[in-house]
RNA sequence: GGUCGGGUAGCUCAGCUGGAUAGAGCAACAGCCUUCUAAGCUGUGGGUCUUGGGUUCGAAUCCCAACCUGAUCACCA
């Protein structure tokens, strides 16, 4: 089965000489050639003594003579390209075939578990595209994690504290005449969202009055009333004011509903969240308890700091003069409260690279501190998206909202199916349906094909374009696959096992072994942490389906068969799409 | 200025643990539907892989430098 090791042993015996398993690099022969797996020789001429041909000439006929799976085999330059056996593919596919969950390994409860955070929003803005990234690359990181055998625990930490909060809080009041989600009908974090914007709009009002009455920016923005009362606020919260929390959580609730939609529409969820409002205090603990051991030190205004500059930082800040938090406390609270709570052995922040100063320095700290976490955290950094129309700016009101454009991807997705008279015979609700998964495909597929490391330009039109590498395109090769089996079904066509025997097509043959190479995927795909890499994998799969299918009449083949071996790779091919999609968090629908 | 990313076709992106003539899609052009989903397939044109050095049998890939670009740099989160 190990073809790796057949090689190994092969130039062993040869040449009498023990070689590394990391110099055997075999990889998939190029389309130009004939063959499936090519040795790259030029490593072993040292040994061999002699020239590339030569050598590649040796190792192809000692594997062709000794080894059954190597059916035949040819020299180009140093490279080997080795032939296997039809038999052997067959194999490969009925062990495919047999395997429910091929790809992926369950996880059982000694299995080590990973923390993935991921989301994190602040309860003064509804989600925007930039939230979309990060949530879809959070849940497809997580299921990616799963897939591969590990405990995951998805958890998301709710900015739920702060001065921002209290901006929203105070324009409601002032202005709100009470407004609720049900009596305008907008969603809760919309709502909450308009009274921040509203809270700025007013400031910036009163900011602009003072100074034309001659007052200086700082001046003015000292006087303000609105920023006092704010300020005020933060501290009737912090000190428990029963009506200012009583607010707060009545807000926060409408906010948490308007989130839940946003989250079960993009199909994330989440196994336990944390509120930052919960956390800061023990961060603050934390911290004074680093200073009492000597980790921290404190200045003489009162503030707390850390000095990391052995380690090539620059002294931080963990608490202010006045005892209160700052973003990195509440992080260490955080963390702590995460730990105490699970047995986690890996934690993975998902979040932009905005931070990534952030969590270098948090990595350090959590080590000073003694947490044995601290030094191997992963922060899952990744670019941002722009528009086609460029960059977004909150000020400048570009900012795209994430409820509005996947409402807009979904209704693009119908007008196009429509057009081309995809939805015929569809009821409503079947319609609404597919649309939906397509829409929902289109942004989540062009949004994690992309390097997770990459800025990237996010095309609406692009993405739901359904030829070339999107994500429709692949659902409707998945649409068609089930075509195919359905109508084969319905003639009475029954599968029957393999004949090992048959003489298969080397298209055939290669789309064994893309299939196959699926697990490997899988495996990469953990170890990198990278969504895209699964992606562009299954375009690949997919493309080479369609050229495959393209070249064979699958049902109406005479020979029974040959029909069944198109049937069963046709049912496999679907059956990797799926899992593929499934751990990108994207669905496919069984006809389109 | 310091630190960390990124720079591949007109555009959007793969490829990066070194391997053969650098790949897709979009856009452009030319073909392919009496019959299983043409939202498809086939073909053509399009590249000094930012630049300059180095390492070696071999460099888009590794190292060094420069240039361009993004993020970040202590009391925002």
């Amino acid at each position: 089965m190990n073809i790796q090791i057949s090689v190994q042993k092969a130039i062993e015996t040869l040449y009498a000489q023990s070689v590394d398993g990391s110099q055997v690099q075999l990889q998939k022969t190029k389309k130009e050639f004939k063959g499936h797996l090519t040795l790259v020789v030029f490593p072993f001429l040292k040994i061999s003594k002699k020239n590339p041909e030569q050598t590649a000439q040796e190792i192809g006929e000692y594997l062709v003579k000794n080894e059954s799976v190597i059916a035949e085999f040819n020299v180009i330059k140093g490279f080997l390209n080795l032939t296997i056996s039809s038999s052997y593919w067959i194999d490969i596919l009925e062990n495919i075939n047999a395997d429910k969950n091929f790809g992926t390994i369950s996880s059982t409860e000694n299995s080590p578990l990973v923390m993935i955070e991921y989301s994190s929003p602040n309860t003064n803005k509804p989600l925007h595209l930039g939230h979309i990234r990060n949530n879809l690359l959070g849940y497809s990181l997580a299921e990616i994690m799963k897939a591969n055998g590990y405990n995951v625990v998805k958890t998301n930490i709710v900015n739920d504290r702060g001065i921002h909060i209290c901006k929203s809080m105070l324009a409601w009041q002032k202005l709100g005449n009470g407004a609720t989600p049900e009596s305008t009908g907008k969603k809760g974090d919309h709502l909450i969202g308009d009274y921040y914007v509203l809270f700025d709009k007013e400031y910036k009002k009163e900011l602009n009055e003072l100074q034309s009455k001659g007052l200086s920016k700082e001046d003015a923005e000292t006087q303000s009333v609105w920023m006092a009362e704010a300020r005020e606020m933060l501290r009737e919260w912090e000190a428990g004011d029963e009506e200012t929390v009583a607010l707060w959580k009545k807000m926060n609730s409408w906010v948490y509903a308007g989130f839940d939609e946003t989250y079960k529409r993009l199909g994330v969820d989440f196994d336990k969240i944390y509120y930052e409002s919960e956390t800061y205090l023990i961060g603050k603990e934390q911290v004074l308890e680093g200073l009492n051991k000597g980790v921290f030190y404190k200045q003489e205004d009162g503030s707390v700091w850390a000095d990391l500059t052995s380690e090539g930082l620059d002294h931080k800040l963990l608490l202010r003069a006045d005892g209160t938090s700052v973003y990195m406390t509440q992080d260490i609270g955080t963390a702590k409260l995460r730990f105490d709570d699970y047995p986690i052995n890996k934690m993975i922040y998902v979040v932009g690279n905005e931070q990534n100063y952030h969590f270098q320095v948090l990595s350090l700290l959590l080590d000073k501190l003694g947490f044995e976490f601290g030094k191997g955290l992963t922060h899952f950094s990744y670019g941002m998206v722009e528009l086609p129309e460029g960059k977004m700016k909150s000020r400048e009101g570009t900012v795209v909202d994430a409820d509005d454009l996947v409402m807009e991807m979904v209704s693009t997705a119908k007008e196009v199916s429509e057009a081309l008279g995809k939805l015929d015979g569809y009821s409503e609700e079947e319609a609404n349906n597919v649309s939906e998964i397509v829409g929902l495909g289109a942004l989540k597929y062009f949004i994690l094909k992309v390097d997770p490391r990459k800025n990237m330009t996010f095309n609406p039109q692009e993405s739901i374009d359904f030829n070339g590498n999107t994500g429709p395109f692949i659902q409707y090769t998945y649409a068609r696959i089930q075509s195919v089996l359905r109508k084969a079904a319905e003639q009475g066509i029954q599968l029957i096992s393999l004949d090992k025997t048959l003489a298969i097509s080397e298209k055939e043959e290669n789309l064994i072994q893309n299939i196959n190479a699926f697990s490997s995927v899988v495996k990469e795909a953990a170890e990198s942490y990278s969504p895209s890499l699964i992606a562009n994998y299954v375009y690949e799969l997919v493309k080479e389906y369609n050229q495959f299918y393209h070249d064979f009449s699958i049902l109406r083949e005479e020979n029974k068969a040959i029909r069944n071996m198109r049937l069963i790779l046709s049912e496999n091919t679907g059956k990797v799409i799926k899992t593929g999609f499934g751990l990108l968090g994207i669905n496919v629908p069984e006809r389109m």
